[in-house]
DNA sequence: ACCTGAACACCGTTCAAGT
DNA sequence: ACCTGAACACCGTTCAAGT
């Protein structure tokens, strides 16, 4: 009869995935749930930190295992295709992903996992931060922009061409920074 | 005695740079100005098409020419520079141009100029347009994350070590995406 | 062309009070 | 612990009407 976090997380993903972002108002969330939006804040402090439980959760229903045997290179592909699975699992999952580590929320932590593969290369720490904070941006970036355009097709009419590829341009760019990272790898570079 | 879209956008910037984006509402620009709200949609459809004409001026304010006849990396690391500088020299700079660079608004696209540069290197569109957007996201995010510390920074106590060594790293992450390119390069590949 | 005044349909958040 | 009811201080946008 009365609600915890975790189901009013479970509803906010709803009204997400089926509204989008800018219709997941405290007061709409509430509306849906039938309680009044102050109630709201007894579960969470603010809003920022529902969106980051809900941000959290999204990252938790993609999460996959790593393989920590393989190659660094190998687990950071995996990390990083993961990671754009998860925001493009749920409508404006990519934005509220995003949103949430800029204000710097959110209990998991993308970043902590890439750096850690690629430090396992055995690569500095400094460049491991660099370059774990570099893939983050562009997987955050290219996934926002395919995210955005994917919705304005499925409003309009035209579809296919502006989605096609769109996986394929992933793999580029991300190729790109790996090539840049093992250009760096001390295992290779003095032989 | 009336205003002109330029009066507008120069006073919008104001208040961007004094209160920050979450401040820059039609509302208080409008009380800034003397004027009501509604008076604001006689120059401008709408928020969003506002917004898109300040990130405009931002972008041609921090505009320097650039240079054909140099290596297309140099030019690729010039313009880089030139859109953080532009970015950061304004409150929420970072944020406000990537808001309209995702909604596909603003005449000024700093991707394009990217794009050309990189082309002329000899690259083919295909990989000349996945290294653009690949830069421009990793421009966007890093630059983002610079400026969010950096207020968090001169809100509170602490200063120096936070904001220390951010434009090391934009050069590192920089770099990493630009060797990347470079390995790809048809002039140097086959020899 | 530029602006006013009033309205519509919303926001996030706080807080005393209830069970 | 969980929620109500009411209020505070805001939003973007529209539209008839004024000059």
């Amino acid at each position: 009869m009365t609600y915890h976090r975790t189901d009013i997380v479970e509803r906010a993903i709803g009204v997400l995935d089926l509204y989008g972002l800018p219709d997941l108002s405290m007061r709409r969330l509430a509306g849906e749930l039938g309680i009044q939006p102050s109630a709201l804040y007894h579960h969470f402090a603010s809003k920022q930190a529902l969106l980051a439980a809900v941000a959290d959760e999204l990252l938790v229903r993609g999460a996959r295992p790593d393989a920590p045997t393989d190659p660094w290179d190998t687990r950071v592909i995996a990390l990083s295709r993961e990671l754009r699975d998860a925001m493009l699992a749920y409508r404006d999952g990519a934005e509220l992903i995003a949103t949430v580590h800029a204000f710097g929320l959110g209990a998991t932590s993308p970043v902590k996992r890439l750096t850690a593969a690629i430090a396992d290369g055995g690569f500095d720490k400094e460049l491991a931060g660099s370059a774990a904070t570099t893939i983050l941006y562009f997987v955050f970036g290219h996934v926002s922009d395919e995210q955005t355009h994917l919705q304005a097709n499925s409003v309009g009419a035209i579809d296919a061409p502006v989605e096609a590829g769109s996986a394929e341009s992933f793999e580029l760019g991300l190729s790109l920074i790996l090539d840049g990272i093992r250009l760096r790898d001390p295992a290779t570079t003095s032989r």
